[in-house]
DNA sequence: ACTGTGTATCGATGCTTGTCAATATAGGCG
DNA sequence: CGCCTATATTGACAAGCATCGATACACAGT
């Protein structure tokens, strides 16, 4: 026992245990920012293998939070639209006060290009 | 080397590897709905032993996930204000299309009273 | 059909981490 | 001051999991 199994738990914490890994999140920075990206691109963005590319493909996909198209020999993933809605419902969840102006959750990206990678928030509350 | 290490990385790793586990979301989700919480109440509403959930409380604690405040013999745990922002600001970024309607991020959870949060980001490099 | 490239799977390994039992520390109360 | 409750820390242990090397599978050219 011990442990309660990351997996076969409830949704959040399988979405939230797929993007705590600095690999995953690497590969969710990149595909964030290219909104493409072939399998084989990953293993440049992130310093590993391809094995373990492939990997961390795998949880991701069976999280929901990427999608594979195979195109010919290549296999291009992209973000899965409902990640970031996902992923903000949970943030949502957790505000203490029992609100967020909504604006700080999405503050800042706007149409503009790879503007928003680093995060960082001012906060404010 | 291998593995990265989730700890001295990125903080949105850090935070998201501090909400990935099902007793400290269990933590949080208790917060988020009483807002303050004992330490002592904890160990009912995840059923571990009283020494693991001090380990996770301070798990949370370094993340910034919560905040303590010692009363008498007891210590009382809160949500930090600016956890949830935080996190919606990483699902800000994992949005495919570059912006996202708000509603969305916010919807399902006390929805009332989301005034502000339909104006949905707008301008802002 | 064969070869070559790209990707997934398999097996093994070592570090990380969640858990508990026992103990220590902090503070209130008689 | 001594006891009691609440919380944190320590040490140990087991289970996950991220990683890699080797290998198998899929598809495209030639």
């Amino acid at each position: 026992m011990a442990r309660t199994k990351t997996t076969n738990l409830d949704p959040d914490v399988r979405l939230l245990s797929a993007l705590a890994d600095p690999t995953r999140l690497a590969i969710v920075r990149q595909l964030a920012a290219d909104r493409e990206t072939c399998a084989c691109d990953f293993t440049a963005c992130c310093d590993v293998g391809q094995p373990t590319v492939s990997h961390h493909l795998r949880v991701l996909r069976e999280a929901g939070v990427v999608t594979s198209e195979r195109r010919g020999n290549w296999i291009f993933y992209r973000l899965a639209p409902d990640a970031a809605t996902r992923l903000g419902a949970i943030a949502a969840t957790l505000v203490p006060g029992g609100l967020i102006p909504a604006a700080d959750l999405v503050s800042r990206r706007r149409g503009g290009a790879t503007g928003a990678a680093t995060t960082e928030v001012s906060a404010q509350a």
